[in-house]
DNA sequence: CTGCCTGCAAATAATTTGCAAAGTA
DNA sequence: TACTTTGCAAATTATTTGCAGGCAG
C-alpha cells in the first residue's frame, strides 16, 4: 500500500480517503473489477461515493501505472491492481472467479523480430491476455 | 471472396448485396474498420443502408469467422477481415495507417507450460495483439 | 411463397462533463 | 489559503431493439 501511495504523491495526486479505499479494495480483491461493481461495494462504507468520482479516481490510478485496463468481450472497463507496476507483465484472467494472476514471462524479443523480419515493421507495443481456468476453478 | 460468401452459405444465413459490401469493402482496406465507418463508406454506393444493419451485418460476420474483433483503447467496435479463417493467428496493428497484418507466429505452446507450471492454472485462450508501425508508416 | 433481412425510429446504458461545495497539504 | 477533489445532475454517444415492409432462395 506504501509504494501506491508513494507513486500518488510523485504524481501530484492527493492522497484521499476515496483514493486509499479503491487501492485497498482492489488490493484485497486481487481480480478484475469495473466502476459500477467498485462503486457499490465502497458506498456502503464510505459514502457519499458518486460513481464520477470512482470513473475518475481508476482512470487516474490507471495513468500513475497503479492499474492496468483489462479488455473483456463485454466491452466495458475493467481494472486490476499491478503488483509491480514497474516490471513488464501480462495478465491471467480465470474465467470462473475473474482472479487475475500476473505473469512475467514474455517472448516479446521474438515477436519483434518476427515482425521485424517478415513485415518489416516497428513494434512499439504488444498486448497479451491469457485466460482460463485458475488452480482453485480448474 | 468465394469462400466468404460460402461461409455465409454454410451457416445458413442468405448472400445479400449489403452483406456482399461489407466484406467486399474489407477486403480492399485491409484495416480495422468500425460500424460508422463501414456506413459511411457504404452509404454512397448502396443506399439506403442503415447503421443497424451495418452493426448485425458485422456482428454475423464475426460470429461466423470471417471477421475478428480488434479491441481499441477507445472501446469502440472494430472488426478486420481474416485472411485465413481457419488458421490461429494474430494482430499486428499499424499505428499510423491502421493496417493490420496477420501473424502467424505464435508461441502459445511456451506461455501454456508457463502457467500451467507457476500458477497451475488451465489455459483455455489467449488474445496478443501487436501495435506499431508497418513498413510504409515507420 | 416463406422466412430471413433491412430501414427507421426509439430505447438503453455506460461513460463523461460542468460546476459549486468540501477537503488536502 | 490555494488548489485539488468530489457529489450531483445532466449530457453524450455508441450500441441495441421492435416492428413493418422488402427481398433472397
Amino acid at each position: 500500500m506504501q509504494s501506491y501511495l508513494g507513486l500518488l504523491k510523485q504524481n501530484g495526486l492527493k492522497i484521499t480517503p476515496k483514493r486509499r479505499a479503491v487501492i485497498d479494495l482492489l488490493l484485497k480483491n486481487n481480480r478484475r473489477m469495473g466502476p459500477s461493481e467498485v462503486h457499490q461495494k465502497l458506498r456502503k462504507d464510505i459514502a457519499p461515493l458518486g460513481l464520477p468520482t470512482v470513473y475518475r479516481i481508476l482512470e487516474e490510478l490507471k495513468n500513475i501505472g497503479v492499474l492496468m485496463q483489462i479488455p473483456s468481450d463485454d466491452r466495458q472497463l475493467y481494472y486490476v491492481l499491478c503488483k509491480m507496476p514497474d516490471e513488464h507483465h501480462h495478465h491471467f484472467v480465470c474465467r470462473g472467479c475473474r482472479r487475475v494472476e500476473e505473469v512475467e514471462y514474455c517472448n516479446f524479443g521474438a515477436i519483434s523480430k518476427f515482425i521485424e523480419k517478415h513485415l518489416n515493421g516497428k513494434v512499439e507495443q504488444h498486448f497479451l491476455q491469457i485466460e482460463g481456468l485458475c488452480s482453485k476453478c480448474r
